[in-house]
DNA sequence: CATGAATGAGAATTCATTCAT
DNA sequence: CATGAATGAATTCTCATTCAT
């Protein structure tokens, strides 16, 4: 109920919840959904196990809240991502490669993926709602770069429909395996490397 | 872990046994490993509960020989895949792409990729284990490939190695949100569109 | 336990304490003891749950306020009927059953019978006090206007302490009824018929 | 299910289910259905926690089981005393008060209807459906004898209706005060000068 | 005095695993 | 070999009670 004023409204939660959303997000990820107990999420927030109670009706919504959470904080990237929309395409998308997508990369957020396809069965109304607002945002992003590149003669004709989805999948997979398999499984990655080979 | 001696390595097993996996694998997909209960498993495969530990010690052994019956079902395609490494690299690869990756989309095991990203915290092991096998035999495969390609001039230079991953990886992603999101959310996805477009 | 030293005993608490006990009796006999929550007790009398801890030490000391103060009501009551002790037997049986009985049915604390019934192995020391306080008096009171009419003639020799049971059980267990099992089940209830074939 | 001929002193012949209900009402009338923990339940009836659960999906439904049983019990003596109406009717209504409702009394579950009225508001179906088929036609037999002896000109003209609840009313309340209130607040009780007092 | 956020003991229920038959 | 009843550890969620503000 507190919002202090001098902050915007849409501002992330704070205090117990956001430590909550943040701790329940680690765990998911290290030990799964199923796995994870409400109890070690109080403990890594640092509140008790009956405070998380007072934020969360169920473990459940612990999930939503979790990917709700993911979702505000790249959809606010994606309106930035479209509004830089402007210059040459190929420089926009090697731009919007290496840049945005990097700087996912790099956040606390990126897992959120690698969560919903995990648990994708238990909540599939979540993956379909994040599938559709998330991904479909960025494919449809992409396919307006690659229709301007083409038409300015940079990119050759292709079926922009799928390339574009294929691109996405390409980055997106490795995100997940990022968060599935160690590192040193899949070898020294060199993220511009990848960009750039894409 | 257990290999009865009468068992070859190369034949799938059969029986009891080979059922149990079946509906394992179905039910792993439907509702997770966490989610899904021995009992299910039998009920499944048409035997008691208690015959389950007749074949598997414990209900992650069970998640072992599912993988492991996946990966013996890719190797034996891998291997023939290897054979007919002959031909020009452009139809190698277009042929490569649009037989067996399409043929194994629609097999059974076609679910163990997303299986081992969603429960690869719980085996870590054996989804590195998954990796290092197929993932990297693909990888050398297409790589094998794409040089030959470079060096008989059909393909441009490139970085072989992540070029691979890239195209590897965008295939793999579609199959994993297959069995994660519903089709209906995806759109009518034509995956002979997407092969060529890759 | 702890009365505070300017409250008489005789006069019915006020304010907030009072409002507790109103809903607390309401909340005990709609939901029982056990699964009425502090918490909506404060709410239904208007007050915070912290307050509710500033009148009442513990939950069970409010359950042994409502019976207090049910008591206490019932007490002022008795009192009065015995007073009014004079005049034919029959005609002070039919007066006292007609009109003491009948208010008391349809006053606020006519539940307790019930509550201390439903509660009666948590609380048996407070249901013991009841039994002897209030239905002893009771059950004097009819024995003493019972005894009067044979003496006076007006009814037959009888065994005069069960009788007197046996009256007072046929009304009570009305009243209990009355907040066990819906109306509408039990059939339309006619009072004052119910008194007269008593 | 090895069922020994004779008495096992280690195995007696018990059906698990059997002995749960017997605990559980026992549990119930002394403690309460919400205070009984469903642990001991199963301690008492000498099985483990979780044994509970293969009779019983929920800790409602062995309420439901209990009272369920007490109904066959007093279905089945019901039944009888229906055959039994024949005679005199003062010799028949005091035989069937002695007998029948003394038996009923010491039997096991006389306490059947303290418990009902206690936990009515949780379970007002089970409640709406014990009085209606139990009750009623305990009140239907005894309105029979009682119109019964009127034409015979046994008993003066009276409100059959509610004499006959009055005086059922007076025996269950007994009943169920013998399962609240302590024998010794109560004073001694002779079941007989009672049963005669009505 | 009043508040309501926070605590944590406690209870119902589930399910992997065992084992007597 | 096969069965499925029985076990009990583990987990989610509730709620009386406390206490900082």
């Amino acid at each position: 109920m507190s919002i202090s004023a001098e902050q915007s409204v849409i501002e992330p939660p704070t205090g117990a919840r956001a430590e909550l959303l943040r701790a329940a997000l680690e765990l998911f990820l290290e030990k799964g959904f199923a796995t994870t107990r409400v109890e070690d999420i109080a403990k890594r927030a640092g509140v008790s196990k009956g405070a998380v109670y007072l934020h969360f009706a169920t473990k459940q919504e612990i999930f939503a809240g979790v990917v709700q959470a993911g979702v505000l904080a790249q959809l606010e990237k994606a309106e930035h991502d479209a509004a830089a929309f402007s210059g040459s395409a190929s420089d926009l998308l090697s731009r919007m490669l290496h840049n945005n997508l990097l700087e996912f990369w790099s956040s606390r957020s990126s897992g959120i993926v690698k969560l919903l396809i995990a648990e994708s069965q238990q909540f599939p109304d979540i993956a379909a709602e994040y599938y559709r607002t998330i991904t479909g945002r960025a494919r449809q992003l992409l396919e307006d770069i690659l229709r301007h590149g083409i038409e300015q003669g940079e990119f050759p004709a292709m079926d922009v429909e799928y390339t574009a989805r294929a691109i996405l999948n390409s980055f997106d997979y490795e995100l997940v395996l990022a968060h599935s398999i160690a590192a040193d499984v899949r070898g020294g990655f060199d993220s511009h490397r990848y960009v750039d080979a894409v």
